[in-house]
DNA sequence: CTGAAAGCGCTAACAT
DNA sequence: ATGTTAGCGCTTTCAG
């Protein structure tokens, strides 16, 4: 129990200041910076304030432009992709851990679309209710960057390519765990070997596809049919049906798949066809959930580290607020989890 | 993109005022609860308030003691349960499902210990930072219901017993399904059915555990060995090598875990050990996170509604700050999926 | 129905 | 080193 202020008003600097007969300004102060006060007269306010059980109002604070300690994440998705989605728990988990050491909160809203989107973030900095950003899930031709350059609000961007935005990013670099799962496959001797996209909109799921395209041409193969699965799973059963759909010698012998959970769909769909995995095709995912090493069979994936990018994208903000220039570029490298579901090299 | 307003400094009701030819009070009530104000002019600084896109300040009016829309979730764990625990994400999936209809954000802040956890409540109570809470991970002896009606904070109890305390508490009922998933193993012939406890601390693993020494009452056995897993996948391993080293005829033949997640690693000790699920030992868990339909053999488990404790929970909270009375007591009820690992009855 | 003015808790000049 | 005085943007009396 602190002091025992059972219910009523909350004390002020004012009664700080009289407590410790001094004004108002000299309790700001002292409080503050520490700076424009004798030290005795310092030690006895913080005594008096410390007496009342005094704590800074955030709004009053707020009012005069102060920082607030809180950090903004303003999500255009869902808030079922808190429950289904491999990311977002992890990336928040990540955010949280740093958070926690620092007097810091975390303020969430989830939007439903763009235009709420942009004013969101406008109505959360404008009135500086938050100190600044994370920002995910940076789309094609996103215009959040500029928007927050605009506003002069610090951010910082979780999980984009390099060079994707003039904002501090983030990225995880899957390039090479990608060629090593195409070579992977191509040692296995599979030719044909489709991808199964995620939400097209999405930076990272271009980027994944792009570093696909790039292993197939190095292995002197032709980057085979792509599909769109949206990053859910039944986007990615019907992913699949339509990649099953091919005829003999134009069907993938093996799927690469732009998430776990789209792989997951594909199981499913492959298991009714009747097709065995890795024999009839081999299957790999991207994430590496929990779920994916108890799957049937073992899901070979891509380890990204969701939650290293919540407490580095932290990081970098929390000090950018301090008023430390950022590294505009952080990488974070993805591995490649190698499982039954992909198969042997011949 | 909304009013082309560069960067300058946001408009004030003031501004507002100005260009309708009135005073900033007539803006305050115009805009507010339109009372006082004749149709015409608040017509007038409705359209004057949009064109220069103004909108309202969170500080000021925070200042004046008017809520912010923000509801507040405190969190006295590692910020890695949002990793790995099946509870939370679902749960704050639902809290934002209700919230992104509404004008509202959630502020969450993970905290290490109690002394830190009872400060963190009353500063953003405190300072109205927040409008209310919602409670969860109810402890034994917990003293936050006691501490949220000293401050006068509106607050709901979610994932709690029924009457654990004087705040408006969300109960997710799983009395009838543990009683029917003992009747399986009883109607199996299992006579000793232990049970792995999650955080003796918390009021949910206790309920779990009653409902279970009840029904094995109901059913003419003894309640077996108990033993604690903290509600972690380690804890139920470990948990799981105790009740293992017990000697032959004392030995359970079934085990029902507190949580899926204890229950994982529980199939990975009696793999180990040799022992067949559910042949030589039945299993059963608690929560049905997506993995355990995709363990192998597939899990047995209560289902509970986390999404839904959420969405009531915020639902509830939110006429409560309404001015509505809320009930006292809402029920949700577990419903149990009978799956492989708990094998037949005879 | 509308204007004027006080004040919420705090910060930051500006005096002294 | 300390006190004094304006505000920050808004709500809410209280007059008119």
């Amino acid at each position: 129990m602190t002091a025992g202020n059972t219910g009523r008003k909350r004390p002020t600097i004012s009664d700080v200041a009289r407590r410790a007969g001094v004004t108002k300004g000299a309790v700001s102060r002292a409080l503050n910076s520490g700076t424009g006060v004798s030290t005795g007269t310092r030690e006895r306010i913080r005594l008096a304030a410390v007496e009342l059980g005094w704590s800074p109002s955030y709004a009053a604070r707020a009012l005069n432009g102060k920082p607030l300690g809180t950090i903004g994440l303003v999500v255009r998705r869902s808030p079922e992709i808190l429950d289904f989605d491999a990311f977002f728990p992890s990336f928040l988990s990540g955010i949280e851990s740093v958070l926690s050491g620092e007097e810091h909160a975390t303020v969430i809203r989830f939007v439903p679309d763009a235009q709420t989107e942009a004013a969101t973030y406008e109505r959360l900095f404008g009135d500086r209710f938050v100190d600044g950003f994370l920002v995910t899930d940076l789309r094609v031709d996103d215009e959040r960057p500029a928007m927050l350059h605009r506003l002069g609000a610090p951010a910082v961007v979780v999980g984009a390519p390099e060079g994707s935005s003039d904002l501090p990013t983030i990225t995880n670099d899957a390039e090479e765990a990608i060629r090593g799962l195409v070579r992977r496959f191509a040692d296995a001797g599979h030719r044909r070997i489709a991808h199964v996209q995620g939400d097209r909109h999405m930076l990272h799921a271009l980027q994944r596809r792009r570093h696909w395209e790039q292993a197939m041409g190095e292995f002197g193969l032709e980057p085979g049919p792509v599909e769109h699965g949206g990053y859910t799973i039944v986007g990615g059963a019907q992913a699949t049906e339509r990649i099953l759909a091919r005829s003999g010698d134009e069907r993938p012998t093996a799927v690469f798949y732009g998430s776990d959970l789209m792989a997951i769909g594909g199981y499913s769909v492959l298991g009714e066809a009747g097709l065995a995995i890795p024999a009839d095709v081999a299957v790999a995912g991207f994430d590496d959930i929990p779920l994916a090493s108890f799957a049937s069979p073992p899901m070979t994936t891509v380890r990204s580290k969701h939650r290293a990018l919540g407490s580095a994208g932290a990081r970098i903000l929390l000090d950018m607020l301090k008023g430390q220039a950022p590294p505009l570029s952080t990488v974070l490298t993805g591995e490649l989890c190698i499982r039954d579901s992909s198969g042997d090299p011949v």
